[in-house]
DNA sequence: GTCAGTGCAAAGCTTTTGCAGCGCG
DNA sequence: CGCGCTGCAAAAGCTTTGCACTGAC
């Protein structure tokens, strides 16, 4: 999805159900759209001061808790930090591949992988609403150094 | 496998390694040995105090680094704290489903997921070390309530 | 004007680290 | 009888909460 649209369809669905525009909070939101993957809410911290538009981290935190509530966003824990990456409103979604070595995260996606997991939600009895796939090892990067 | 294998495993691993044995690491290991699914620091830290054998908090978190670092259990972080479990030497591994409601946690294993994620790293061009799988939602208990 | 949103500061949790003493090998 | 292990206490993150103030509607 375009970054353009997520970070629309979350400004009006923020403000269909009662909440007011701008802010620490629009910061936030225009933030996520730019970002290729997951990212924290320290980070967020750090490079919304790198520009103009600063924003308290307790702010931060309480945006991103409204946007993971109003299912906007979706909260990765990567090493016991909590990590935040726009939704798909279709429903679409990927999965994090994270490097040991370097840091680097890369997302992707695998219909298979899908398929098979909603299979196993029935098996086990479960009613699933989300689920995570997190490999982790060496990126390309590092493996050959 | 049995608990009292890995237990006996964990042991033996721990003093090839040159580490000594009884003490507050022992029963960390042995209460490892009996759980059904991943426990956290704080868990283990106050089931042993349910018991006569009580530890330090600090002492089982540098026994479960100890642990972690022989690749004798498995940590998995859920919902931001930090979870271990026994890892069976053999390699084989299992997922988790996590009810958000009653908080149950259920292990399962599925060797065409195993397969499908080992192809996947491939495909990155990832040196994967370990994975993880995360299923959330509604166990059957609570999903028919 | 009202009340959600914001920023600061303080508190709460989990996890890590420093240090002195104990005890296994 | 040395050095690893332990426990306590203090410190170090990440995250949440309290409170007064600002600004959107």
């Amino acid at each position: 999805m375009g970054q353009h649209r997520w970070a629309d369809h979350a400004s009006q669905v923020l403000a269909e159900s009662g909440h007011r525009s701008g802010g620490a909070r629009g910061a936030v939101v225009q933030l996520l759209s730019e970002q290729r993957c997951c990212i924290s809410a320290q980070d967020i911290h750090q490079k919304l001061r790198e520009r103009e538009r600063g924003a308290g981290l307790a702010s931060i935190y309480r945006a991103l808790d409204v946007l993971a509530q109003l299912r906007l966003v979706h909260r990765v824990d990567v090493d016991g930090v909590a990590c935040y990456e726009p939704a798909d409103p279709s429903g679409d979604h990927h999965h994090h591949a994270i490097c040991g070595t370097c840091g680097r995260r890369d997302a992707f996606t695998d219909p298979d992988l899908e398929r098979l997991i909603d299979a196993l939600g029935g098996r086990l009895g479960y009613e699933v609403e989300a689920h995570d796939v997190v490999l982790r090892g060496e990126c390309p990067s590092c493996a050959t150094r």
